[in-house]
DNA sequence: GAAACCATAGGGGCTAACCCTCATTTTTAG
DNA sequence: CTAAAAATGAGGGTTAGCCCCTATGGTTTC
């Protein structure tokens, strides 16, 4: 494993699982030139370290705890422009790309895969403001693009507010009748709603809202109102 | 790290990701007495090898490809009685716990507490016959024992082929009138059994059938008919 | 062969959710 | 200020699923 350049390159890694961390490690200083300045367990310790301090790359686990690795990219990305983000997951969903590229985020890793992927991300990563995702994850999103797939978070973007809350209260199950009791509203205004998000949604049939908020809950939980 | 005994503890370990995987065996192998003598990245492998070799411990990812740990360990515990198995999972539902205790498996770590606490599974599972469950599980199993759980596992076992058959296609997202159609019977008929299943498996309201099957999804698909 | 169980099927009632349309008030934006 | 958008409410219709009942033919079991 050579690298041409000789310059250090600092990276953060953050992972809740502290043998996986380990592993890690160790798998990316066996490059001369890389070097794991901080180890965190947590979002919330990776996206204080790497505001007070100057790092190159960040490899974010996305499944951790108080922030997760989205949440951090969030708030990082706007103020720091020369930190490169790398997120290591074990989902493949098609969903979760989408949304990792729509946050500046440059590198996509899938743990199984990560011993292989890991380098060679870090690598096309830090030399360039290229992008790189685990070959598997590609083979993927190749197959979807050939269908047409309909673009929910443009949907979502579109739903009202009061939309969103109603949403969200479908999603933990509640009926038309409970959430008109919790928003102090009429029921027949949450029927409403609900006819709104479905037209918005271009959802059809029984159940079709409920058994959507069951598909998306990742994507209803993280919605912001 | 000492151990009375100088016997040599002769491991396997099995997970999915290599990163995780090579962490894990550094951990053990930290310990003078403990030999990772093979590393499996899929559980028929894991199956294999431990059918084939002598092995002391094995210590098993609940989730991997092909075969998972559960599988694994159904398979392995009647013929093999001196192995012992110690499960590494993320999960922490209570629903694991009594299925892994079921399959005679003798340990249950938490992968974000693994560095502290598998060499402590490890130790008290392979001297002797006792237990080791990740302290934060027993809390949760505490707090569990207090409340009278349903046990929905007596209940699927309640239920006719005709209507397990139902309940998986339930689970699937189709209409009753889809049942019918996919059955050859008729749509009274497959709400007659939707009605029977509600009754034994103590279901009320509306939806309330489609959201058990989806809050059930993982025991519905394991299910046997 | 009677009892029990199962799969099948139908009658008929009820409700929650879906699906229109319309109307009023409040909020927001140009 | 005005126009658009959003939130609220309602009338009225359809449907899928829940729920109660009965009934027939086929197994299995004692």
């Amino acid at each position: 494993m050579l690298e041409p350049e000789g310059k250090i390159i600092k990276i953060l890694i953050a992972d809740d699982h502290p043998i996986f961390r380990n592993g890690l490690k160790s798998v990316i200083e066996s490059v001369a030139n890389y070097s794991v300045v901080h180890e965190s367990d947590n979002g919330e310790d990776a996206f204080k370290y790497i505001c007070e301090n100057e790092i190159d790359l960040a490899i974010l686990d996305v499944e951790m705890p108080i922030m997760d690795g989205f949440e951090v990219a969030k708030q990082l990305h706007v103020e720091k422009k020369s930190l490169k983000i790398i997120f290591l997951t074990m989902f493949k969903e098609e969903r979760f790309v989408n949304k990792v590229l729509d946050l500046g985020v440059k590198g996509y890793v899938l743990k199984e895969n990560a011993v292989i992927d890991i380098l060679n991300a870090i690598k096309i990563v830090s030399t360039g403001n290229k992008l790189y995702i685990s070959p598997i994850i590609e083979h993927y999103l190749e197959a979807r693009n050939t269908k047409a797939e309909y673009n929910y978070k443009e949907s979502f973007e579109s739903l009202t507010n009061s939309e969103k809350k109603i949403l969200k209260l479908i999603s933990e199950n509640k009926s038309s009748k409970e959430i008109s009791e919790l928003l102090f509203i009429s029921g027949k205004t949450v029927e409403n709603h609900r006819s709104n998000i479905c037209k918005k949604l271009e959802l059809t049939g029984s159940n079709a809202l409920f058994k959507f908020t069951v598909d998306n809950k990742f994507l209803i939980d993280k919605m912001h109102f």
